[in-house]
DNA sequence: TGAATTTTATTTGTCGACAAGAAATCGACA
DNA sequence: TGTCGATTTCTTGTCGACAAATAAAATTCA
């Protein structure tokens, strides 16, 4: 009786924080990359994993099917969802004309506290491109453009923009992959002058930077998929 | 060992089916105001009243909380979330984007099968208009505009917009049902001239034309809440 | 009487087990 | 040997029961 001793880290965890970890820790494996599309997902191994029952670990599959991060096969399985590559031009569309009108009301309501959250992630940005860091890139450029979008004080965008982030970040973490260095600067730059003109509340302004900082990122991305052809991910 | 006869009656549900049909279920009550906001949702009379065990239950209930249709207190209860009326003019910045974008979309990229289908549609609404049948005008109107999004042929988009229009359709059901008979009629010739649009794929008409329409409808809207005051609804 | 504290009650979160469904495996037959 | 059918296996969906957490009720004490 004495393999017991390391299995005595019982996790001991809050009665209803079971499921938000495994939310949590699939939902970031997934966004990631660590979970390529298509990965089967597993709940009795989760469960084992995790050290819990089956029925949190379900619950948590529910939350991420409900968002569209894992397919379920009625009675037979569920895996990571695939990244849809030929519809991606509609993806950055909806990309594009979030960031306008996001950026725009963000000029129109943003409120003086706002801005210096979208200073701090700027920096954190600028941070994240200098070490050369592309998951912080990533990070820091979703929690930037998110905060900005909160600065716009409309729910309904800010929840439809972060969902979109997500849904994209899959992909934009292909593209951070392959330019990780050299372009991004350009980004920081194209930052701090939407930042300027959103402080200055200058609307239509807001709304042509973002629309080009957006078009830009687009067609970098989808030069990236000319050249590679196609992309080092399992579909 | 036939006293089972009567308890022959035994729903034979399906496997999976169990879930959709409460989700469904609740959904439907939820937005057709039948569970007005702040209406608790009890667990066990649920699954006492579908003859089911609580899990299926609870995994519906997940789903809802995730479109935001119920709220949950941890650990304590879980009921209908609230018409969020202090912030409803986010949601109409909202709701007449995606009218414009949808509708110029469609424009943009509808087949001739489309047509066909948002024709039918239209058809629908002008009959539930004929007959004054206010919730039939809100699942027809709202089947319309999805079906022009559809043609719009972008999934976020069309996602979205649902989305949206799922969040509002307890709000227009409050609408519809004070100017329950006359105005909606001029809905029909403002859809009328919408398809014509879309069909002579005249993208900046249809782009004008949705916006006037969904400001039309905020405006409605607006005046009923300053006439009214506020609404027989419980909070 | 009123406030603080213990007790009870109700509802949720979690568990282990069982049954149904579908694919994979095996076997019979042509 | 190939095909069709039965069987096995493996995963999911559902169930009933228990434990934790919180609110309400009851009790104690000043």
């Amino acid at each position: 009786m004495m393999s017991t001793a390391d299995t005595n880290s019982v996790p001991e965890r809050k009665r209803g924080s079971g499921v938000k970890m495994v939310y949590d820790l699939l939902r970031d494996e997934i966004l990631d990359l660590v979970l390529p599309p298509g990965s089967p997902i597993d709940e009795v191994q989760l469960a084992e994993r995790f050290k819990m029952s089956r029925t949190p670990i379900r619950e948590a599959l529910v939350r991420l099917a409900g968002e569209g991060l894992i397919d379920t096969l009625p009675n037979r399985s569920t895996m990571v969802s695939n990244i849809d590559f030929l519809n991606m031009h509609t993806y950055f569309d909806a990309l594009v004309l979030m960031y306008r009108v996001t950026t725009r009301l963000a000029a129109e309501h943003h409120r003086l506290e706002d801005l210096q959250v979208i200073h701090a992630h700027q920096a954190d940005f600028a941070k994240a491109v200098e070490a050369q860091d592309a998951l912080a890139m990533i990070a820091t450029n979703a929690a930037l453009h998110s905060a900005i979008a909160e600065a716009g004080r409309n729910p309904y965008f800010t929840g439809l923009f972060n969902r979109l982030l997500n849904e994209g970040r899959r992909l934009l973490r292909l593209y951070y992959q392959s330019y990780d260095d050299r372009l991004p600067q350009r980004f920081v730059d194209e930052h701090e002058d939407m930042i300027k003109v959103i402080a200055a509340r200058d609307v239509e302004a807001a709304d042509r930077l973002a629309k080009e900082h957006a078009e830009q990122i687009v067609d970098q991305i989808q030069k990236l998929f000319k050249r590679g052809g196609h992309l080092s991910i399992a579909l």
